[in-house]
DNA sequence: CGAGCCCCTTCAGGCTGCCGTCAGCTTCGC
DNA sequence: GCGAAGCTGACGGCAGCCTGAAGGGGCTCG
């Protein structure tokens, strides 16, 4: 799998060179957005990983201009801006996945994978959860085979049940989960989300625990 | 498991203490070094959270001090610096993890079970308390391997037993414990609730002291 | 640049079941 | 045996939860 690592700080850079190397695959590293371009002119990647900040302009607008040229090559983020917001902009702007700086460069290698298995034609790791197929990597989900649609929040709160199965999750943890840090939330929006969650996955897949919050249901 | 946190922006350190109880860890928290220090020749801990700028030093010298003496207690460090030197010198002075402010709260908890989990091998812990099981952080209860459902107050009683096993608790230090200061309670209600224990957990769960109060139970 | 669409949040009305209260009974200490 | 303390079944009120609907913001497409 070829690999074209797009990001300025050398240290970074080295390692994760590095580390992508020492996993079996092949890395062209660049540091400007121009160079990228000129590198993907001229060969076929399989993945990228993109800075946002990189000296000649924001990789958000790149990774836009490359999906609206029709080229769907996977790409991964790396940023240190770690705001809810850039991550929904980058996910929006067509990114697969993002990696918050600093990383695990053992995450980096499980994320890799993860893109690579998703767009290689290898199955990934499908969780079964009663009548539901789960496939955590490619953010999908089948209810008794049928494919089940989910938005960014349903997403986001699944996700945060599934990370811990039969553990009950109060709703101010609920709510740090789905939102940043200092964010506001003064209604009953895990609520909705929770009741769209059943609707969709059916009712039973999550239990209400009355005054204490939430659990995911049994099998 | 014990956790000491050392932070002095008391924002952030109200929200991290807030979030590990959630967690169902037992946090304390301190703001400066000598304080941590006091703590930790008081008690010992199975984590540090260690922030880097703190009133009275740098935290690096803290943990550098710790790790010459042979303490090899895990700890995390909570820094704004993201500065590749600083990850690396933390990391050299022997922290274990480190995040970079600011960070998702759940992320936190998410790191905190991975260095849990390195060092104790168990995702959760479990108490066990004759024929109960019991999960704090997942607020469950299994009986004979059944699980038994509390209520919001039933969970609150019980877990104030469980916090101090063996001690003998007035009907006020309880009613302290599950109602806000301002409570108003004129009748039975703590009777009711021990009742109501007793029949899901077992009868032997409780004890009652005639005239002074209730205590857990031996296993 | 405007229209249309989707998603998210908020709100309100209705419902469920938990909790506090009470009463009658049991247990305990003396 | 007597009084006080504790136990527990029953029940109504209301806090907490559910959900349909509406409004607004952001994105896409023409």
């Amino acid at each position: 799998m070829r690999i074209l690592l797009i990001e300025d700080d050398t240290t970074l850079g080295a390692a994760v060179r590095d580390q992508i190397a020492a996993d079996g695959q092949s890395v062209d590293w660049v540091t400007r957005l121009d160079a990228a371009a000129d590198a993907m002119s001229a060969t076929s990647y399989d993945l990228l990983l993109l800075d946002l900040m990189l000296p000649d302009g924001r990789g958000i607008g790149f990774l836009k201009g490359l999906r609206t040229r029709g080229d769907v090559t996977p790409v991964i983020i790396l940023t240190a801006l770690d705001q809810v917001s850039d991550r929904i902009e980058g996910l929006n702007a067509g990114a697969d996945d993002y990696l918050v700086k600093p990383f695990d460069l053992s995450e980096l290698s499980a994320r890799i994978g993860s893109v690579a298995r998703r767009y290689s034609g290898n199955p990934n790791p499908i969780l079964t959860h009663g009548p539901l197929d789960i496939d955590l990597a490619a953010r999908s989900v089948h209810r008794d085979g049928r494919h089940v649609p989910l938005t960014a929040r349903e997403w986001a709160l699944f996700e945060a049940f599934l990370a811990r199965p039969g553990q009950l999750l109060s709703k101010a943890q609920l709510e740090e989960k789905l939102y940043a840090f200092d964010a506001e939330v003064e209604s009953n929006t895990i609520e909705v989300h929770v009741s769209r969650l059943r609707k969709k996955l059916g009712s039973a897949i999550i239990e209400t625990e009355r005054g204490m919050g939430y659990r995911l249901g049994k099998p």
